[in-house]
DNA sequence: TATGAATGAGTCTTCATTCAT
DNA sequence: AATGAATGAAGACTCATTCAT
């Protein structure tokens, strides 16, 4: 009888453990929901982690059971967005057979991302104020990388087969990912103006000189 | 005789004028060279007026006399990087006669700089905090925008001498700086480690596609 | 049973609730009279929100949980203020009988208010400043407004017993409500010296004058 | 000749005395009109002594020159304000033959001197910060008070000629002050609105109401 | 007489974070 | 799990005043 209710409390403890940890994720969201967009509204520097506690319901004390600190909202932001480009790109791709095109389908849909999400791209790069090893755990950053290139992936994969040998592939698109990066930031500065260009224009051609060098 | 006193403090005045400018030019060379090394080490964001005027040894009231306000220093400081960026490209562009060479010359010339000088850049795009435009008044984004022009026109003239079309030449310049700060994001950021691979390797891939388009 | 004892929680809560709330409005009562004081001792313009806070023993940064800034401060202080006076008022009138002998012993009471506490007109008159309408909310001003009311309605009130009709009862309660500022800042600003009269004593007169005017 | 001599150059030095002495007036005068425009515009509290050096045409510094400090600069305002006063009491007074009349006159002007110059009450009792004996040196007080009495005198002078005692003259005098006073108090900061009234027609009651007293 | 530079103390307010309850 | 309270350091900026030149 005892070991009975002990398995009965066991399988017990395991549905309220798997209940108690899917309430957890949904405070979590709840969280991050708040944070997207205040995030959206206020920037990276403005988002406050107060105004994020008030539009997600909550007082700023609260959020620390939740997230151990700012930065981890950060991290959680950054791999959401990254799973959502990801997403993107897969459905942007997966309809279109030839490889060709599917790179230029992939391509045009990672630069519409950030072109359409110009937080994101901060939040992605925001690292990047002077060097600091700021924040994220080195898993957690293990973790984002591993996202990113799995977004990245799909694109390399179209350049594999359209031929390419897996260490130009994987050149071309880290290169791809560079000059998409370089002409959103000129985009989203304004610095783009200076120029009188349009980004969206400068990458097409990017991606038909890219093109012609794949087909060689 | 009075005539000759009076052009004498005419003369004796033009100087006093000249040493009182320099010396107020001085002033604020010892604060943008603070606001250096405290942007160096804490960047942007972690650089407050306070810890300029300490490093600067001023009092943060005393910068007041200087600059109107942080952007003001902040302009200035872009101000002077971008000057240095053009002298750096003119030194290495100068003594080479050939333009495809010439052009090679200027465009690892400005990736070295920005690599060189990873706080430059940041200083460059930092308007992009979620696109709030503040900060700096139109005029001063104007001289700005105009030095980084300046800067690029080097790169740009090399191209046309290679016989590029204006329109074209524009472009080439625009995608080149494009590439290569998205190059520099990765490298500074690290997230270029993600792909094991090097940034200058990869400019110099884009550099050699690049002169291959020209030559065409 | 279980309704008793939610009976008991909600009973329970209700009690926690009430006196979170009282120490919550005790905390605030700490904070208002470090105001107070500091105020008495340096005044309005010479009370800052450090000295408030040193003074009530908190952090600057903490007295903005209690307080949204320093003008809500001054706005309860003022509030206390015109209810110490209403309470006041009420007291010297209440036990008087005769109409006349009561609105006697409110002006009275009003003027002997303000002159013990000079701070508190200084701060009822705050906002001329030059006229700039700034400070209290609409809301605050409005229930500020209705605190003087409700104090002077005393003195109205005995006027219209003493026969006076509304509008003249209005009209002489403002007049002598005009009349006690006027005196008690010559009195407070040292002014009525230059004339060697006793504000007081022409505060006598003017009552003398009025109650005349009414019996009349 | 010697004697001579030192007489010229007495005579000259009582000149060239006299000539800097209207020099010296004149940069006061300067200042005074810079700070009375700074002071109209921005208050009490909002005039800097940077804002009314600028204003003159000067830097801070060479402020002190000419006054010791703020204080005495407010000081001076005053002073021109209460001269301006008086002048304008004589005014209105002077052409009036019956001294009743010239009382209402002289009443009704002083009235409506600071009901147009709000700023200048609010300058006249300043010091009304919480009794602080700030400021103004013994002697400076002394004299602005004499010229506030100088003004008040025209009106009192009035009374005595409509067959008041000497010492019933002042005490309404000062009565009247202390009423038109508290009355622009409560119109400057608005506080009249809450009774709904209006401040000149209080005003104008009150005067009657002194007419038939000082005729009885 | 005037300037330009500087001081030093001050203004109010915001922040991420902690902790007793 | 969450609150309400508090910390303490920091933020940019302004002030009247002083003083060498």
């Amino acid at each position: 009888m005892a070991a009975k209710g002990e398995a009965a409390a066991r399988v017990s403890a395991g549905r309220s453990e798997r209940r108690q940890q899917a309430v957890k994720d949904h405070k979590r969201q709840i969280i991050l929901d708040a944070a997207q967009r205040i995030f959206a509204a206020d920037g990276l520097e403005g988002a406050s982690l107060r105004a994020i506690a008030k539009e997600a319901g909550y007082t700023p004390g609260a959020i620390y059971f939740h997230y151990a600190n700012k930065e981890e909202i950060y991290g959680d932001l950054l791999a959401a967005s990254l799973d959502r480009l990801h997403e993107s790109l897969r459905c942007s791709m997966l309809p279109v057979k030839d490889p060709a095109e599917r790179l230029h389908a992939g391509a045009l849909g990672f630069y519409s991302y950030y072109e359409a999400h110009p937080r994101d791209l901060d939040l992605g790069f925001y690292l990047f104020k002077g060097m600091r090893p700021l924040g994220l755990t080195p898993e957690l950053d293990a973790d984002l990388n591993a996202k990113l290139r799995a977004a990245l992936a799909e694109i390399e994969g179209a350049m594999r087969e359209m031929g390419a040998a897996p260490e130009a592939a994987l050149r071309e698109t880290t290169a791809l990912f560079a000059h998409a990066a370089g002409l959103l930031l000129l985009v989203h500065t304004g610095r783009i103006r200076i120029f009188h260009l349009d980004g969206r224009a400068l990458f097409l051609d990017y991606l038909a000189a890219l093109t012609t060098r794949l087909a060689a």
